[in-house]
DNA sequence: TGAATCCAGACCAATGAGGTCGGACATATG
DNA sequence: CATATGTCCGACCTCATTGGTCTGGATTCA
């Protein structure tokens, strides 16, 4: 109903990866993608993406490689989606430039845009680090729903 | 980056104009169609996949047309995207009967369910009465992501 | 130098979404 | 009852997007 691309999924992987080896310090994109299986080239494009976007330090060269450019704590998911599969949301017929010719008799786009801003700040509640060390995202996933079950039947 | 299909947009308005004309016992898809300018067969389409899971009934023959099955307060966003796009839901491959073959590597797929999670917990929250009447699904939305800034610092 | 790595862009294939068609079915009316 | 009309319903097609590959060039270090 609602996929994630694989890209951004990747992404994440190898995020979580380089977070969880802070000692090394670069890590080849071959690396990454064989510890996990995934499509090298494919990964390889997605790192660059997210050097040329500031989350990575790309270092070329013999034992070159990538690594983190923030601390894990500080990146959020929200980020690293956006960088990667741009700036799309939910609505639809959020295009960016044409906007959808039906869009004055649309009556549901607003509402859905408050829902779209929901999930964007549940996306930006989480980092890589929460990623690691599941214990904090956990309790948070659950505190979250707590909460919106609380205000949906207010 | 986490786009709603367009039928599921279409479905969303098709109820919300049920729900705003609650008078006339039965309306036509065609009729629906006509007062957004969507394509009206496809708009059938997606109205026969809400009947057919029962958020409709439907009445053949001429006057025909749908009528809403429940109180449009319950009617919860979540149920008409799950009925019209399927069961899908992000982490990508989530391809319900054979799984990603890199499944036990991948380390990411656990804290994203939850994130799921949290965003299903989200359209839940949302009814098709929240969308005729817009105040209640702004505040609401507005609590939300109060809760969840507040929780994302913690 | 040369091996290893990053980088950029074009290119192809498969999946799925958006959209269309003709037939089945139920109701109305003479 | 017969027929005409309007509606639902399922199968089909087309095209955009995604996932993935290939090529070539630039950069760094042994
Ligand atoms: S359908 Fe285009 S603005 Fe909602
Ligand atoms: S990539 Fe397949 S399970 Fe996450």
């Amino acid at each position: 109903m609602l996929r994630l691309t694989k890209k951004a999924d990747y992404g994440l992987m190898a995020l979580k990866y380089l977070a969880e080896h802070p000692e090394t310090p670069s890590v080849s994109a071959k690396d990454i993608a064989d510890t996990y299986g995934i499509p090298a080239q494919l990964l390889a494009k997605v790192l660059q993406r997210l050097a040329k976007v500031g989350l990575l330090k790309s270092h070329a060269g013999m034992n070159g490689g990538y690594a983190l450019s923030k601390a894990a704590r500080t990146i959020t998911a929200f980020e690293v989606i956006h960088a990667i599969d741009g700036p799309l949301f939910i609505t639809s017929c959020t295009k960016g430039s044409k906007s959808c010719d039906l869009e004055p008799n649309c009556t549901v786009k607003e509402p859905l845009a408050r829902v779209n801003e929901s999930i964007a700040a549940v996306l930006k509640s989480i980092t890589v680090y929460d990623l690691v060390d599941h214990e904090t995202a956990v309790s948070r996933a659950a505190q979250l729903q707590q909460l919106v079950s609380l205000t949906a039947r207010m």
